[in-house]
DNA sequence: TATGAATGAGATTTCATTCAT
DNA sequence: CATGAATGAAATCTCATTCAT
């Protein structure tokens, strides 16, 4: 017992760190730029071993960008009270957005690799997310950050139930169509060479479309204070 | 004279029809796998060729971009009145963007070349737009998408001033934000087979983004007539 | 009668147009990137035109060496007299080369394109030689640099005879192995970027170089004033 | 322990294998037209492959110029005596040439490779000849053939101060030009066709203009039977 | 399990040369 | 006679992926 535990232990810590070293060469030369030689290289590892962890390069960029998600829809969702009215929600979720940013520019800047992934956030989204609810998700499987948008959807909806959102939204179609813009920024962000990547000027940045989106989706009348979010 | 119209009429003439090839393979296949194989192909012309019209596969790229950017501020422009308030004329904007969506989705989808094109909106971009007036552009140097950025901050400065648009938005910034929200978008439906893109669709999503960013953009008390954009 | 002569001299001025910008470029940057566009852009012709005047690029640098060959075999003849000695006669051709080094580099220079065409002298050179002499050479068929072994040949079979050089030594062989020395220094030369080149410096090795083989071809109890070139 | 070894081996051998088609190829085709697909296909592999061999196509030929460079320098250092008079080692290294060239042509014939790599004897090579004495010299930095500049430098340093050869020769310059010479023999060997390349004439050819050296460089007086190189 | 080695399939770019006008 | 335009054939190099050991 206590060998295949160990076992299945050091695979996963294997895994964990050919993850980490892979994020650490983003961050650094970009997601472009990224080559299995590099990854390989880093972990200390030759690349055929890459492939006994991973079956491709697109699916282990595509674990470290659920790895990214999950760790920041758990973040949110510690945050998020009960009670908390929609506009709040949306205002904690974007404040955490820029309270993770601050605290690790990795998680984010991770995001950019959507952009490498064939995926699109369109379309049959709806579907697929209702639909893989029941299921057993595998890996390979589920759409890479589906759990942020569900996360998001799950929020204006119930904006839009007590009255602090705009009646109108859909909450589907806004989800993704906020998480376009958060990742959009950030992909943006990932085409600076990294020294050239200046955090408080991008948080600054961040912070002004958050609060325009605030704006947008807020009902008339609200809690005006939710409208803003709080400088550095 | 006419033979000498006639040839550089023809050279243009082939000029358009890579562009438009090109075009065309991007649109169904995406960007990150077109060669300039497939485009010789499809034009049926010799790679050697296109480096007659082209000095590489980015210059390419770029002019689509430029055509595309071109195009789209004209359109815009030429619709455009002077005394339209700021917001009306925000209002145009986006009503154009749909507009053209509709009748040449070419153009917009074609936005998301920008991706492929080391560049990124951040930064120096103010600075750049400014310094740039004043000279002669040569297409070497002008900033992708340059004029289309150009353009929306027009249109902010000119609602900021006359109080149809929140008086504490930064023009610059903001229309770094709204195109690349917009390119973002369209970013995301190029990444769809070229089947799955369901014109209607896009069009909706799109047309959902640019009222949440009118929302987001208007002052208090606005005309709540110019917050929304025509459907189909 | 005057028409077809205008002509004919009209399009010997342009062979020779061709030929001198082809000199210039590659004095300036080297035979091997040398391009048929380089020449036809700088000779303010298009490259088709370059193939009426020349069958190839090979047969176009052929002539250039031909050239500088003729050029070079007429500057040592003028000077040598009919009662030199055969190492008089080879002192006044080193000395010529050194001359005609100082006066225009070009034509030395240019003896590197030697490289760039495939032939050699080796074998049947000397049977070739005497072969072409009583045919009507075609300028395809030449051997390049042939007057200038030619020439070589015929001063050391002087000096042979005359006894101011070492008996044992083949014409032939010698004269090969002399401009076979002489092409490699000046080849060595034209591999210097051009602004590296110092005139002086070369000039004195090559000058140190020719010493040498006036020692290594002159008789022993020869006229000692012979061995020695003049500087500078 | 084994294991490790044989794979070392291996490995070895293919990079042997590669440089010894590389090789063949030179000594068939010429230098010009040697390309990776050729070598590829001569070594039966895959022109990737022989990336992993060599970081490039010159790479790949400077190693071949430093084998044959550095087994030249082994033959002779080999044959030298401590007590050697400068004449005497001389006349060695010349006939060493000649040796070897009778048992492997290839070797010399591949000097020709010089003239593809970028470089020149001339100028600064006293001065990094010195310099690099001192430090560890990695492959990379090696001036071609250096080590063959320094071997002759040594000799006529020591013919110098023995009487044995002319008193006024600077080392450093002479063994420029003797290596320039021997190389411009062998390159101008390298341009015939394979099949038309006559061992027996080119050693003799080359025996006589070594010969012509030794006497160029000879001190008056010295042991004339050391002005003669064995034939055959 | 781990890996060194190999590779197929491409990518972009260059250039001497040809040909229709 | 002149040429703009086109091109075939190469060249070098990269990289995700596979496979024998």
């Amino acid at each position: 017992m206590g060998i295949t535990e160990r076992k299945t232990r050091e695979k996963e810590e294997r895994r964990e760190l050919i993850l980490e070293k892979s994020k650490t060469l983003i961050l650094e030369h970009g997601v472009p730029s990224l080559s299995m030689q590099d990854i390989a290289d880093a972990a200390e590892l030759s690349k055929a071993t890459l492939y006994l962890y991973f079956e491709s390069k697109e699916a282990l960029l595509a674990e470290i960008l659920d790895e990214s998600s999950d760790s920041f829809v758990a973040y949110v969702e510690e945050r998020l009270q009960p009670d908390d009215s929609g506009l709040a929600a949306l205002h904690k979720l974007w404040a955490s957005y820029l309270g993770l940013f601050g605290e690790s520019s990795d998680i984010f800047i991770l995001t950019g690799i959507r952009n490498f992934i064939n995926s699109s956030f369109y379309l049959d989204t709806d579907v697929d997310a209702g639909a893989n609810e029941g299921k057993a998700e595998t890996n390979a499987q589920r759409k890479p950050l589906q759990n942020m948008l569900d996360l998001i959807a799950r929020i204006i909806e119930r904006g839009v139930r007590d009255g602090t959102l705009a009646p109108t939204l859909e909450s589907g179609k806004i989800a993704r169509t906020a998480l376009l813009i958060a990742t959009a920024i950030v992909d943006n962000v990932a085409r600076l060479p990294h020294k050239a990547r200046d955090t408080r000027l991008i948080r600054e940045e961040l912070r002004d479309t958050f609060e325009l989106l605030l704006r947008g989706l807020a009902a008339d009348g609200c809690d005006k204070t939710l409208l803003t979010l709080p400088p550095e």
